[in-house]
DNA sequence: CGCACACTTGAACCCCCTCAACCCAAGTGG
DNA sequence: CCACTTGGGTTGAGGGGGTTCAAGTGTGCG
């Protein structure tokens, strides 16, 4: 795993007299509220990782060291029970912010699921920043309070809904969050396996590949291959995922 | 329901050189963090208001007019489905701040499970106080991290847990609760029924039931009247919680 | 090519849900 | 005082949605 100094576009120009330029993520990122003296001194503590796919980068009860801000690529955030069953608790994409626990170890461990790149901030010092930065301690609040909201949204999932309704479900939250990204309106990208589909979703690989071919075979949904996806009956599966139907 | 100027404790006496003193909660709360002076700004802004058993004080949907603080009594946190398949996404006690939202509308709707007592705070103006109280927007992101990390505990149980474990896991979390308010230790107190238990933990009121009658011919547990009851073989119970045995 | 891994599909099973009956305690009212 | 109601809790019998187990089909990559 490369490591570097942050700036990656700037490496090996002057030190950045404006920070983060280079940064893909930084118009949805945390960062971006504060002003470009704050941000020189929120780049001086970060550094700047490339983590390859498939590498565990949080390890749920270890120390929490390090806060993480996703820049590119795809993680998943999952917690394991003793004998292996999974939870994935979210997936976090470009501008996300990660390790926000005041706990002093990781409540959950994050995996790449795709090559990701990350900004790095050791705990400590971003703390000690963040009482001299109350936009950003403000911007933090409102990103807890926005997953806080998902998280439930996640439980009436996990405990009420069938398997139609949660692979509906995921399918709309995906289609939010294609939004963002460049893919023709109704195209979702899907880097997670069935498999981690299913631990999301409170569900095993099968009941997710079934309920796939099911919404297929009705004309709902087409694999495009690449993990490309289109949603043809977007009213039908926003019905589903709600409930009626 | 009435409502009546903060600081019931002193109502009628002059308005409060030291706000909040007859607060029952204020240790535990998101008030305390501010100093004598702010909290009075505090307590300028609050109403407090007696709740009483059934009343749905916040309805999942409308506009957020305000934030809650509870400071006696029981609420349960819940989103419904359309066809009335309801999911409970927390409990709310004495130090509980509710509302948190960064959205302009509640993400879910709150009612009182037994006598309430919470203050409410109008949105608008505690936005503008958080401003000038930067303690206290550090102690509410700490406090939704922490109710982060509580969902996310809960997603797991919702997604991969057994009826048993479940119940074993809700029982030890009652326990830690119980720490706080004066039982004898390995006693708790359930103020709410077994459906809204089944509502929690994503199970039927029947499954609820049959779950502790088997824990209670296992001795494992006992019943005690009063919605109270004893945890006999918490290692047990909590080995159970966690996924082992 | 061949191996590993993701995905799909089928068949049997099981845990939990559904439906139903009943118990019990607390009101309520004649 | 008892008859009646209401709401919460318990227990039993049967059914079903999703899991488990198993086999087979791609598909990327050394």
């Amino acid at each position: 795993m490369e490591t570097q100094r942050a700036i990656p576009a700037l490496a090996g120009t002057t030190l950045a007299s404006e920070p983060c330029t280079g940064c893909e993520a930084r118009r949805e990122s945390v960062c971006n509220v504060v002003d470009i003296r704050d941000r020189m001194q929120l780049a001086a503590i970060a550094i700047s990782r490339n983590i390859g796919k498939g590498h565990v980068f949080i390890e749920e009860s270890d120390p929490a060291t390090d806060f993480f801000n996703i820049t590119a690529g795809t993680a998943k955030l999952y917690k394991r029970l003793p004998d292996g069953r999974q939870q994935i608790v979210g997936f976090a994409e470009a501008g996300d912010f990660l390790g926000l626990a005041v706990s002093t170890t990781y409540s959950f461990s994050a995996e790449a699921i795709e090559p990701l790149h990350a900004c790095r901030f050791p705990r400590l010092k971003l703390m000690r920043l963040l009482r001299t930065l109350p936009q950003l301690e403000h911007r933090l609040l409102e990103s807890a309070c926005q997953e806080l909201v998902m998280a439930q949204e996640q439980m009436l999932l996990l405990g009420r809904k069938t398997a139609q309704e949660r692979v509906a479900s995921f399918l709309m939250e995906r289609s939010r969050a294609a939004a963002a990204c460049g893919l023709p309106p109704g195209h979702i990208r899907l880097p997670m396996t069935r498999t981690e589909i299913g631990d999301y979703l409170g569900l095993t690989v099968e009941t997710v590949s079934r309920t796939m071919s099911l919404f297929r075979t009705q004309r709902r949904i087409a694999l495009l291959g690449g993990g490309v996806l289109a949603l043809l009956d977007l009213p039908w599966l926003e019905a589903v995922a709600t409930g009626l139907v």
